[in-house]
DNA sequence: ACCTGAACACCGTTCAAGT
DNA sequence: ACCTGAACACCGTTCAAGT
């Protein structure tokens, strides 16, 4: 048997993110798969070569949701951004100077992705995905790039840029990474609870003593996104101010 | 058996990444690790609770080395560093001004640290990590960005920017994912081996089709994180202009 | 053409027992 | 105190066989 069958492929997918969403990515099993959609474990291999390839499958299915559909998120900073236009249409040129809010799109498509399969999202950053969706949201990162006036020989490596961060920080969210080092964890060696060890020591985290009280408040993750991105256009900036080659 | 035994801790932490390194972190196995120093799967269960335990131990390994030798980085956009300074006394208002270069360097120790232990590294990005070394290094940070004169209520955000990006972009590197867009992989679609399917239906990613030429080129990844290190000193300096609170 | 059953070589972890 | 042996409930995947 060399060559797959593709009829059954969806289903087996939508059945792996459902496993993954309910008992994690670490219990996801081709057994738990097949038990779900009423068939022999050894069924799914005519689908799939390997469980490997069904994970490939199922990170694919995530990008092609990105540019999916378009929840309302903030457009603040993007008060000419017009939600009546289809980015699906040939035209580019018409509105060049939509780019911010090509981009703002496909930077909270990305973000609503991982809240929405956060067990499986991880696996973006790990599984090198070249799919045509994959490509295709690619491009329109590129073309807003290029809008923008990024030199077209920087255009591939700030898209690098920004997607690495956008898919490290939903990850960082969704994993809990960011949440370790606030509040009360992060604050507590610095903060103290009055019961300080030995006063006359050396403090060895002098700046989290300093920063003791701005650690403390709780962070509103949505705000620190906006502000990143806000952050992240100075970046595009300094691409644009580059020598073009 | 409540209490953890200590002693053969970082043997068996050694003996865990060694395993990873040779066979891959998917292969690693409590009975692997177990045959590697000589001794029963169940031993390890006196010195780690569970596997997860054993791997969040391997992540603080590497940590813990983010900072420890500075190898030759190329110190170009940062001429006032000074390798003789010991980054480890408590003196830190003495050089103020060299932020910059203990930035670069905690940027380069942990690409450094992905290099070298590239099984392992992806799982940074995912398992949160607040052991003394971990507080340490973002220590470090912290202190870096206030020195450059970052507002206090922003040190924080931009810390988990810049720390996202960074771990993002080594993983990135160490699992493919860069190189997965690059070259012939990507730019086979827009430039084509002549055998256009339909040289009259719309091209589906432009914006690929008019990078081809850059595309094509082979990337230097080492130049690249320099110039990634340049331009997020953007971020920085938009952070510092922002109102303080 | 599509699926099943049995089998192989593995897992993490528990528990009681050994020295 | 530290480690072992046997056992339990799982894995991914191969291969030959069923309908």
């Amino acid at each position: 048997m060399r060559k797959l069958k593709t009829d059954r492929q969806p289903e087996i997918v939508a059945a792996a993110l459902s496993v993954a969403a309910e008992r994690g990515l670490d219990a996801l099993s081709m057994r738990l798969v097949a038990d779900r959609i009423g068939v022999t474990p050894m069924a799914l291999y005519g689908y799939f070569r390997s469980k490997e390839d069904l994970l490939d499958a199922m990170a694919g299915h995530l990008v092609s949701e990105f540019a999916a559909h378009n929840p309302a998120h903030n457009p603040a900073h993007d008060p000419a951004h017009d939600p009546a236009h289809d980015p699906a249409h040939g035209d580019g040129s018409a509105y060049d100077g939509d780019w911010r809010g090509r981009l703002s799109a496909l930077a909270h498509g990305m973000r609503d992705v991982a809240k929405r399969y956060p067990a499986v999202f991880p696996l973006l950053l790990e599984r090198p995905s070249v799919t045509p969706d994959a490509v295709r949201v690619v491009d329109v990162a590129f073309q807003a790039l290029l809008d923008a006036g990024v030199p077209p020989a920087h255009v591939p490596r700030i898209e690098r840029l920004l997607s690495t961060f956008l898919l490290g920080f939903a990850t960082s969210e969704v994993r809990g990474r960011f949440a370790a080092g606030t509040g009360k964890t992060r604050a507590h060696r610095a903060y103290g609870d009055e019961s300080e060890d030995d006063p006359a020591a050396p403090d060895p985290f002098p700046a989290h003593r300093r920063l003791a009280p701005v650690l403390a408040r709780p962070v509103d993750w949505d705000a620190e996104f906006e502000a990143d991105l806000e952050d992240l256009a100075a970046v595009i900036a300094a691409a644009i101010a580059r020598p073009a080659e």
